[in-house]
DNA sequence: CATGAATGAGACTTCATTCAT
DNA sequence: TATGAATGAAGTCTCATTCAT
């Protein structure tokens, strides 16, 4: 009879974890607006009223997951590039197969769908996210693609296109995983891994110096 | 004062343009659930029940925006492809940036980002876009690596990966610009041609074969 | 190229009967809200705006109907009654026999159904039915029962509930012909003829007196 | 001031019979389609969303109520029946004398009045009524009768069609009082009691046996 | 803290009726 | 006369949020 459970103090500290967990998956799945309240708190195994004694409104709550999730993964993959020692190629292609692992390992890329399609009806949200997200993820291609450059592997190019178009597949990856990937439709069928190698091919021939000091 | 109006049977040839206008402006700014119907109408200055006179549903005309908008672009972009004369590398270039200037002229390319974030919620779509845009912006594209893999020009490559990879910045600035882009957020300003040429560039060194025997 | 039509005078004076019929079929069917106007003008062969022309409103368009078809079919039972010869109980039987074949054989007695459906909803109706269609129907029937008292061959007994009971059975056949009548289900089959047999066979077993002096 | 409200719990429980009983007498009065879902919630004393708590459509509230209160009365007349012991004549008396008194002493009877008038535009009702309602009370009279052939009692005659004589003015009187009876209309007054007298006296006279053997 | 019954603003859609042509 | 495009009130149902228990 006596089933049992944490305690009280227990719960109250693991609750917001479960109820982020929760509308992370739900929004990545349906979006913020189609996502309702309910199916969040009963998803994370509580009542509609407990919610919202953790977040104050639905649109708290979508902050929150953006926060927690987001930042999280940009950071790691500035830690990784700090501690890198081989040449910017391998870099390069590490990074960009290391962070599509993470990515594709939780929900968290698909929260960049979900701010994508609603930051126009989130004012607050877009600068948060930009200041967050965006920029960080930009400064840390932009510094690998400096690392290059300054070490004399890379040509010198301009770093902000340059690392627009070297984040754009993934992007357009994780885009894809959480829309079209997700549903039963016979497209072109994209891997992930073969388009993050030839992309980072093209990329590395497209910025690499010459590797014979030859021609002229 | 008094007004002169169209007679009734020109409004009606012109009200279905002026409703897809409408919704595709609004669709492409809110996004398709949080666009109310009786916007649409009114932003078409019709009210409520004209609208529902000429699309039985808000999901019949939010498939008609894509049918009328997304279509055309294709169509467009393959005829261009098959007029054209020079270099593949030039062709390259050129469908790039005349694309760009279409979907940048109008909304129709935001679009993407309501299909791509909504399309989980509205399975039927999913089949009717992969149909009638994905697959022939691939089929658009991967002719163009053909071509120059054909001609002698590019490396040979796989189609499918590399075909991702040409047109991920296309679309990553395409969503760029109705999301984020339409938000007053100081990010890292994108500036569109550049990142389109930027990417040109390092792609056409990548796949470009060695241009001369020469360097050696 | 010369299509023959009917002259426009021609037209106006069949457009009301034309309306008439199709209301008729329609109302039955459906019912008087779930029957649309503009449903009642197609099936007339004309445009909404042309029923509006000959009928303000559906409401009256309604009462129209009824008033067409319902006091005719009175009316012509009294005749029937009127000129018969005949025993009282040949009388009975005759006047349920072709009173159901006329009702058998239009829409009109499917009114019924739905006056008494929707009677409570348009109390103009009510009395207009009552003084047209329900008195004269209970005068017909108390008074070819006070024949019968009247020339001996039936027992004396209270006119209207006795005029209540014959009627019902007719009534009840109407009504279920254009309700559960028209329903693909599987109940207890109704056969109206077999139905109407039994019921006047009973009935004039109870009415009559008896036949011989004898049995006491 | 301080009016004291029964508590959550016993709320919830008398919800669906303040519902229910809400529902069952505006449906008598104006008919399913006529009657607006807030008018109900209100007449129960809720809100809009409450009644959608309870029952998730109008359309099965409707059939909650149908089932509710008609199998209710089916069931208690073949109890009834099941428990007499005198003659079959008396039988038939008592059932048509207590049934109505049931049926009058709840708005339940104009349920018949409701589904007869709306069944057609209502295809899934129509089966489950059969099933529910129809049959049900058929078998109750055919067993009647039958229990009167069997004890030597009445003539031998056709079941259906006699069933169907045997229960039309009790319908006739079920309608007539949720429709013309409802409306203050000067029409033949209906006595119920004298016409279900008169009925039962008919049809007893037609229905049993010759009492002496004489006449011929 | 937690619950879930209750609310009511608001969304989509229908349709009787009008009126310019 | 006849048309049918247009209107907008009204109806069904949803769901974020509140609050008594």
């Amino acid at each position: 009879m006596a089933s049992t459970r944490p305690p009280r103090q227990r719960l109250k500290d693991i609750r917001p974890q479960q109820l982020l967990d929760a509308a992370l998956s739900l929004f990545v799945e349906k979006g913020f607006a189609a996502t309702r309240s309910e199916e969040v708190a009963s998803a994370a195994g509580v009542s509609k009223g407990t919610l919202y004694l953790y977040y104050p409104s639905k649109e708290e709550l979508f902050k929150a997951v953006v926060r927690q999730n987001i930042s999280k993964l940009i950071s790691q993959g500035g830690e990784a590039v700090a501690a890198f020692e081989g040449s910017t190629a391998e870099l390069l292609v590490m990074l960009l197969d290391i962070w599509w692992d993470r990515v594709d390992d939780s929900d968290a890329g698909g929260l960049h769908k979900v701010v994508l399609a609603e930051v126009r009806n989130f004012p607050e949200l877009a600068q948060f996210y930009a200041d967050e997200v965006i920029l960080p993820a930009h400064r840390l291609f932009e510094g690998v693609v400096q690392r290059g450059i300054d070490r004399g592997e890379f040509r010198p190019v301009e770093l902000v296109p340059v690392a627009h178009a070297l984040m754009a597949p993934m992007i357009f990856l994780m885009l894809h995983k959480h829309s079209f990937g997700a549903c039963p439709v016979h497209g072109p069928d994209v891997d992930p891994k073969a388009t993050l190698r030839a992309h980072a091919d093209l990329m590395l021939h497209g910025l690499m110096r010459d590797r014979s000091g030859t021609h002229r």
